[in-house]
DNA sequence: CTGAAAGCGCTTACAG
DNA sequence: CTGAAAGCGCTTACAG
C-alpha cells in the first residue's frame, strides 16, 4: 500500500486522508504536545502508513528552530584516538535522537574554521570541536552550544573537556623508573603547544632524562626517526611517547631493525587507544578516559545536567614497558 | 561591527539595511542565478558583513529541495577499514560543498535500517551505505540516490561499489605458494555470506588447503583463536586472513606466544588498510583500492558522470609473508 | 537589473 | 480534543 510516487507525501496529505487537520496529525506523529483522541490517532496512523508518510525534518527544523543535528569537527577520523572519541560522541548523540555531522579538519586551523562556519550555517543544535593544537579563533557571534575536546584555542570562553596530560606523563615516567630506568626519553610532537605541549612540559618537570625526540603525529614519521637512531645505535633505553600513533611507529621500526621491545627499548605511550592493546608487543599506556570524555562533551552540548568530570588517566601495564602481563 | 544579539540576522535584515529586496540579497549571497549590479552587490555585501549575516541553510533546504547533506552509514567507524573508506567519502562530499552525516550501525541490520530512515527523514541528498553482511532490506519508497559499498543486501536495485574479493584471495594464496607453501589455511568470519563469504569461496576454489579457521571480525577474537592453536601446536604454517583486523589479532597472539612471523607462520591479509603497514612485522596484504572505491561511491550519489570502476586489489609484499622488503 | 509575493512542509499559538 | 491559519527564512518564478 506504500505510495510509490516520487512526490513526497506531506502532513497535509495524511490529514486529508484521515479527515482531520495538519495540527492533529503533527500531534500524533510527534506524540504531543497536545493530546489526541484514541480513535483519531488510529485513523491518522493508518493514513500515514497507507501513504508511506515520512516526516520532513528540514521543514520541522525551520519551524521549530531545532535541526536535531550536532556538528563534530575532528582533525582526522582515521586516527584511532579521534576515531574512538568520535564514535562515542556519535553514539551519545544518536541516543539523544539527533544526527551527527562529521567534518575532518586535517589538523588545519583554516579548515577547522570553515567547518565550524558551515555547520553553524546548517543550524546544528550543538558543536563539538576536537581541536588540534595551533587552531586559533573559531566562529563567534552565535549562540550554538559549543564544547572543545582535547584542546581549546587560547582566549575562548567555550567549555573544554580534556584528559589530565600531566598526570599521564608522570605515571608513565614513574612506571619506567620502577623498572629501573634512570633515564627516560620523550618522543614529542613538532610543536610545544596544545595537549602534547603539556605532556612535554610534564616530562621536563619530571626531570627524567635529557633525550628529547620529536616527530610528526604519524606512524611513518616516528618509524623513520627510530630507524635513524637504530642504525646509529643512538637509541635510548626507555621512552615515553606523546601519542599512540607515534608509539606504533616506534614498534614498527624496532621490529624492522632488530630492536627488542622492551629489552633494548622500553616504551610507554600516553593515549591508550583501543589499538594499543593489539600491537606486538602490546603497548603499555596511560589510558585516557576517551569514552567518558566523549560522554561529557555530548552531555554539555545536549544540555544534560549530570556531566561529571572524567576520571584521570590510569596506567595500563602491558608488555612494551617490561611488565610480563598477559 | 558584528551583531551580537542572539536573534539571528535574516536575509530580510540585510535587504533592509542595503535598501534592496530579499531576492537581490539571495542572488548576491548565492552568486546567482540572476546577475546583480556591481554597486548593489557591494552594498549587500557590506550590509551582510556589518550585520554578521550567516545563511540559514535549513530554510534554503526547505525552499530549494536540497539539504546539501549526505548520509553515510558505516558498521563501525573505529574499524580502520571503514574509517579509511569513510574519511575518503567525507572528503569527496566536502569538496562538493556538502556535509556528511555519519551513523554507526554496529553491524546490526536493525540499526542500519533505522539509520537510513532517520537520514531520509533529514532529507539527505544522497545515501552511502557501507553495509555489513547480513543486513537485509533497507528503506525503500524514496528517490534519494543510494549506493552500497562493500556489500549490497540481496534483491536491491541500488548500485554497488565493491572490491574484487575473489582476486584478492587468489593473489594472496598464489603469493604464499610462491614462498613454497603447499598448504595455505584461511581465517574466515563467522558466516558464509557477504564479502567475506566471497573471500572464503575464493579460498575454497583455489584448493589451497584444508584448514579453515573462523573468528569474529575483531582483533580480540582472532588473537584468542591463535593463542588457542599456539598452545596446542596446531597452527598452520601459512595463513590468509579475511580482514586486517583479524590479521592484527593473529600478529598480537603470535608475539605473545613466541610464534615467529613469518618463519613459523606466514600471513597475508585481504584488506590492506593503512594500518597494515605499521604492524610488527609489517603485514603483506592484497590491498583494496579503498580511496577509489570511496570516490566512486561519492560520485554516484553526487551525480558526477566519470565514475570509473576502481582498480582491482593488488598484492603489497611486506614482511609477514616471508618477503624481505623494507 | 530589481522588487513584490508565493510557497517549501512543518509546528504552534489561538480560538473554539 | 480539534481546526484554521500564521509563520520559520529562504529561493524562485513572475512582472516590471
Amino acid at each position: 500500500m506504500t505510495k510509490r510516487t516520487d512526490q513526497a507525501v506531506t502532513l497535509a496529505d495524511v490529514a486529508r486522508r484521515a479527515g482531520t487537520s495538519t495540527a492533529v496529525v503533527s500531534y500524533v506523529i510527534n506524540n504531543g504536545p497536545r493530546p489526541v483522541a484514541a480513535a483519531t490517532r488510529a485513523r491518522v496512523l493508518a493514513a500515514a502508513a497507507e501513504l508511506g508518510y515520512r516526516r520532513n525534518r528540514v521543514a520541522a527544523a525551520l519551524r521549530s528552530g531545532s535541526s536535531e543535528l550536532v556538528g563534530l569537527i575532528v582533525p582526522d577520523t582515521i586516527n584511532p584516538y579521534f576515531a574512538a572519541l568520535g564514535r562515542s560522541i556519535e553514539n551519545a548523540v544518536t541516543r539523544a535522537g539527533k544526527l551527527t555531522v562529521v567534518v575532518n579538519s586535517g589538523y588545519a586551523a583554516q579548515r577547522q574554521h570553515e567547518a565550524a562556519e558551515r555547520l553553524l550555517s546548517a543550524k546544528v543544535d550543538g558543536l563539538v570541536v576536537v581541536s588540534a593544537a595551533g587552531a586559533t579563533d573559531l566562529a563567534t557571534g552565535h549562540s550554538t552550544p559549543t564544547v572543545y575536546v582535547h584542546h581549546r584555542p587560547a582566549g575562548l570562553p567555550a567549555e573544554l573537556v580534556a584528559a589530565d596530560n600531566t598526570a599521564a606523563v608522570r605515571h608513565a615516567v614513574d612506571h619506567l623508573r620502577s623498572h629501573g630506568h634512570d633515564q627516560v626519553a620523550f618522543l614529542s610532537g613538532p610543536g610545544d603547544d596544545g595537549p602534547v605541549g603539556q605532556r612535554l612540559a610534564a616530562w621536563r618537570s619530571a626531570a627524567a632524562g635529557t633525550t628529547l625526540l620529536r616527530s610528526d603525529f604519524s606512524r611513518a614519521d616516528a618509524a623513520e626517526l627510530i630507524a635513524h637512531h637504530a642504525t646509529r645505535a643512538t637509541l635510548p633505553r626507555a621512552l615515553v611517547t606523546a601519542t599512540d600513533e607515534q608509539a606504533i611507529g616506534v614498534l614498527t621500526a624496532a621490529s624492522r631493525h632488530g630492536v627488542a621491545i622492551p629489552d633494548d627499548l622500553a616504551v610507554i605511550s600516553c593515549d591508550g587507544t583501543p589499538e594499543s592493546a593489539y600491537t606486538a608487543p602490546a603497548l603499555t599506556v596511560t589510558e585516557q578516559p576517551l569514552h567518558q570524555m566523549a560522554l561529557r562533551a555530548a552531555s554539555i552540548i545536549l544540555g544534560d545536567s549530570d556531566a561529571d568530570i572524567p576520571a584521570a588517566a590510569r596506567l595500563v601495564p602491558r608488555r612494551s614497558c617490561g611488565c610480563r602481563t598477559g
